[in-house]
DNA sequence: CTGGCGGTTCTTTTT
DNA sequence: GAACCGCCAG
């Protein structure tokens, strides 16, 4: 069979990764280098030169839009649907497996998956139920800690004991919740994971069968797993099965997650006979701007090692703003922004990166001034919405009444009388009576237990369940009319109506959404698991951010944080609000490795620029209502020297030293009015923003401004001791450190 | 059940 | 600075 159309578009080292033996390996795949390629090529190459059957495959990813853009471009490269093949996420896998062994996993036939909001939601319930203060136990840190603990693979009995009242409380707190979670059959996201891994532990023979199956498994951004997802990938292989790991140590930026970056690099030790190939050529940036990456990820120590490389020129260097503040800082983007729009790049080829999300106000009330259509990437997923939620938590009352959780967020709302002290009363109720609330509603009502006003919102309530229990129950009826007469019956449309300003409008919007991804959604896949298609669309619903994204607009500048910037890629970059305290964020200062994985970040940053990068500071900001003084971030100084021009504006003089700046206004007005820019080159000493340079007197400081070139160049350093001093460059003997 | 008030908190986010 | 929570009054 001819396979050279598989490997006839590699370069050397994507075809040492993709046409290796039937072996473990582990492909270090820097940014830009085809990582996906080699992956999808990796599973034709397998196929067809190994006569691995795609049943014999698994591939492994952590978004869903990862897993579709595999299986897509495989469907591309191989030409038919691998039929037979597993390509998911792993909380997708680890859910199917549970769906087919629920009996073995020790589940409820109809288990129900959580999401986050969802868990903190039953987490208060039970607290409240308990009678446990939550200011000592804040509920989101209680689900923290229990997520926390799943990630690392440890039920509540594992959790080593302790004497701190603090820790014992959490602890006691995850074993309610555990209980709570068996009595009502619901899994949240650790649990699929923690479930799945314990489902092959307990069950040699199921294990057998699917260490016999996947001959091979791949697995994508091997340096974002957690301990328990490294755990069940090591079981499922196994000592027979062999694995690709694709991943790239230098962009592990999920460590706050759980995410362990050690499982990249020990790999080799837990694995055998691994055979590791580095992807370094890099088909996205230019070389100033790998050239920046490189010199910055250079600081961090325990790398497995890599150095990008181009053949594409040097391209221009990247650009240092040292904006006045924060408004300023957006200005400068803005120019620059419309600069480029006018030479004909298209908005949706420029992306605004931050630290932090609230960082993007400014900006986008920048953008918005200038009129610049822009889209917030990332932010509230589809399924999250209330308005959906709410929806969902109908049609899963529809499917089973004696879902506490859904019953507890829709009862009242719209508000039918139906209050906190009714609601009180069910829940009584149901616990003494060890029933639903459902059920606790039922005996009221034949009871009459209530006050004649209470019970008969009750009981329309109840009318109003059973009316669409039987619609749901109509064989014929398609996912989008059950939306539908879900929606119009319990009334969701005018119940937003009613509410002020925009917001309702955009609910109405999303729920008729809904009804269109109900309608769109097909279940005529392999997904025999499940038992009816209401129930597989909710639980798509809740594994599935829903890409069917109302505004999804094309001509718009992207902004976004740079966690959700990973994998992505853009011909004109702004890296924002580069400072101490910011990024790296000062929360990182405190931990041990948390300030490598910023510099991870900021190499994550740095390498989604394809044609030119900009770093933006500014020497104020008001963040959280007060004004802040921050020097520009350590990572800007870690970056060659070569590779950054300083952006100035053309009629600099000297600036006020003290933070008081007596001038503040007139400095501000002439930023304004200044609308000119002009690039000026660093002088030829090797000293720029962010350095550490020693003086012969007065000690050791930071570069944080300059002015002027040639021979008038003077920089304003910070010194430690000294406070801040205008120096000339060419008579100051400065060191730099 | 709604509205208003004060107090608190505020990296990053997918599943 | 604003968003969210809990509390209280109507």
């Amino acid at each position: 069979m001819d396979v050279s159309f598989i490997l006839d578009s590699l370069n050397d080292k994507q075809r040492d990764a993709v046409a290796a033996p039937l072996q473990n390996s582990l492909v270090l795949a820097g940014a830009g280098s085809g990582k996906t390629r080699v992956l999808v090529h990796r599973i034709a190459w397998l196929m067809h030169a190994y006569e691995l059957s795609p049943y014999s495959l698994m591939a492994v990813t952590f978004t869903n839009k990862a897993a579709r853009e595999m299986q897509g471009r495989i469907e591309e490269l191989v030409g038919v649907p691998p039929q037979g093949m597993w390509v998911g996420t792993f909380h997708g896998l680890a859910h199917r497996l549970l769906r087919a062994h629920w009996r073995d996993a020790g589940l409820k036939e109809n288990f129900q998956i959580m999401d986050s909001d969802d868990q903190l939601r039953l987490v208060k319930r039970i607290m409240k139920s308990m009678n446990i203060d939550d200011t000592r136990w804040p509920p989101k840190q209680v689900c923290w800690f229990i997520n926390a603990q799943k990630d690392e693979g440890r039920r509540a009995a594992h959790v080593p004991d302790s004497h701190d009242p603090f820790s014992k409380g959490m602890r006691e707190l995850y074993y309610h919740y555990e209980e709570a979670c068996e009595n009502a059959g619901l899994l949240d996201f650790g649990e699929l994971l923690l479930r799945a891994h314990e489902l092959m532990l307990t069950n040699p023979p199921l294990l057998r069968h699917y260490q016999e199956r996947f001959r091979h498994v791949l697995v994508d951004e091997f340096q974002d797993t957690n301990t328990i997802q490294y755990a069940w990938l090591r079981v499922m292989v196994g000592d027979q099965g062999t694995i690709t790991a694709v991943g790239d140590d230098d962009q592990s930026i999920y460590g706050w997650r759980g995410a362990k970056i050690e499982n990249i690099q020990n790999f080799t030790k837990h694995f055998k006979d691994v055979q590791t190939i580095r992807l370094e050529q890099n088909y996205r940036s230019t070389g100033h701007i790998l050239n920046a990456a490189n010199g910055l990820i250079k600081n961090n120590d325990d790398r497995l090692g890599k150095e990008l490389w181009t053949e594409s020129g040097e391209g221009d260097p990247i650009s240092l703003y040292a904006g006045f503040n924060e408004q300023d800082e957006a200005r400068f983007i803005l120019g620059i922004i419309k600069q480029w729009r006018d030479k004909g790049t298209s908005l949706s080829d420029m992306a605004i990166l931050y630290r932090s999300n609230a960082q993007s106000r400014v900006l986008e009330e920048c953008l918005v001034r200038e009129q610049i259509a822009y889209r917030i990437y990332g932010g509230h997923r589809f399924y999250d919405r209330l308005e959906i939620k709410n929806a969902l938590a109908y049609a899963r009352l529809a499917l089973d009444p004696n879902d506490d959780g859904a019953m507890e967020r829709v009862v009242n709302v719209p508000p039918r009388g139906i209050g906190e002290r009714s609601i009180g009363t069910l829940r009584e109720m149901a616990r003494d009576e060890g029933c639903s609330m459902w059920r606790a509603a039922q005996i009221i009502v034949e009871k009459s237990l209530m006050p004649a006003r209470a019970t008969n919102a009750i009981k329309s309530f109840l009318h109003l369940i059973e009316g669409l229990n039987t619609t749901v129950q109509q064989p014929d009826l398609n996912l989008n009319d059950i939306f539908e007469q879900i929606i119009e019956e319990a009334g969701l449309i005018p119940f937003h109506e009613k509410e002020k300003g925009e917001k309702g409008e955009a609910r109405i919007e999303n729920l008729k959404e809904l009804v269109g991804a109900a309608g769109g959604f097909s279940w005529s896949d392999e997904d025999e698991e499940f038992s009816s298609p209401l129930m597989a669309f909710l639980d798509k619903a809740v594994l599935d951010a829903g890409e069917a994204q109302a505004d999804e607009y094309q001509e718009a500048v992207q902004l976004m944080t740079l966690h959700s910037a990973k994998g992505l890629e853009f011909p004109l970059v702004f890296l924002t609000g580069v400072e101490e305290n910011l990024f790296p964020s000062k929360m990182s200062f405190e931990e041990p490795g948390r300030l490598e994985e910023e510099r991870r970040l900021c190499y994550v940053g740095i390498t989604r620029a394809m044609e030119k990068l900009y770093i933006t500071y500014a020497e104020s900001r008001r963040l959280f209502g007060s004004e802040s003084f921050n020097s520009p971030s350590r990572f800007i100084k870690e970056i060659p020297v070569e590779c950054l021009e300083e952006v100035r504006l053309r009629s600099q003089v000297s600036r006020p030293v003290s933070m008081q700046r007596p001038d503040y206004q007139t400095e501000k007005n002439r930023l304004q009015n200044s609308t000119v820019l002009n690039n000026f080159k660093a002088p030829e000493v090797n000293v720029s923003m962010g350095d550490r340079v020693r003086h012969p007197v007065f000690g050791e400081g930071l570069v944080i401004n300059y002015e002027g070139q040639g021979p008038q160049a003077r920089v304003q350093v910070n010194f430690d001791d000294e406070g801040s001093k205008w120096l000339v460059l060419s008579f100051a003997k400065l060191e730099v450190l």
